[in-house]
DNA sequence: GAGTGTCG
DNA sequence: TGCA
């Protein structure tokens, strides 16, 4: 485990293969009920590279009027997400210390050329407890700076299974991911990288 | 002015 | 990595 100089965890290879394996297949199971979708930038309507979904009682979704918000429901089906897996509260309460379970588990699918620009995971109300991030499938460059976006910024590689704490004096940094390696895992059979961040979202 | 954006 |  490292922790980084702004308070950020990288537990590195914290999940094994068989982890992996069975968190990819939980993840299939959510996408079928909750299939995944492009979110779109506020006010432009942008579509991002990513395409999501959600489990648990809340998700993050945003679209081009409503923007970045939490809701119970999926933007496109309308449907309620599905039930965030015990796997997952597991991997919250060992390592969240935090008294309340998670929300919301945002999906990320990244395709081979998806990226996120830098930003702050700042749509909840409940900055006490951390943002947990899961790296599934191919490698990323993950870029973290300060609480501002001017402050500088340093990068760093995430492998398949490596788990990111964004917690205390780094919960509000800015992230992103600056690209995808291809090929650097065979845990995803059509390429790309998922990422799971699990969020509180209440106090 | 800001940006879960893109470009060089 | 920083700037546009």
């Amino acid at each position: 485990m490292a922790t980084l100089p702004n308070g950020i965890k990288h537990l590195p290879g914290y999940l094994d293969r068989a982890a992996q394996k069975h968190l990819v297949d939980t993840i299939r199971q959510i996408v079928v009920e909750a299939p995944l979708y492009v979110p779109a930038m506020p006010g432009t309507g942008k579509p991002m590279s990513v395409r999501m979904t959600n489990c648990g009682p809340l998700g993050w979704v945003t679209d081009k009027t409503r923007g970045y918000r939490y809701q119970s429901t999926h933007p496109v089906t309308g449907k309620a997400w599905p039930e965030m897996p015990q796997e997952l509260l597991d991997l919250w309460g060992k390592l969240a210390d935090h008294v309340n379970p998670p929300e919301a588990c945002l999906v990320n699918f990244y395709s081979d050329d998806a990226k996120m620009g830098l930003h702050q995971d700042k749509d909840e109300n409940a900055f006490d407890a951390p943002v947990l991030s899961i790296s599934l499938g191919n490698t990323c460059l993950f870029r973290v700076g300060g609480f501002d976006r001017k402050a500088p910024t340093g990068s760093f590689k995430l492998s398949s299974g490596d788990i990111v704490l964004l917690g205390g004096e780094g919960r509000l940094a800015f992230h992103g991911v600056d690209r995808i390696y291809p090929d650097t895992s065979t845990l995803l059979k059509n390429g790309g990288r998922i990422n799971l961040t699990l969020r509180r979202v209440n106090p």
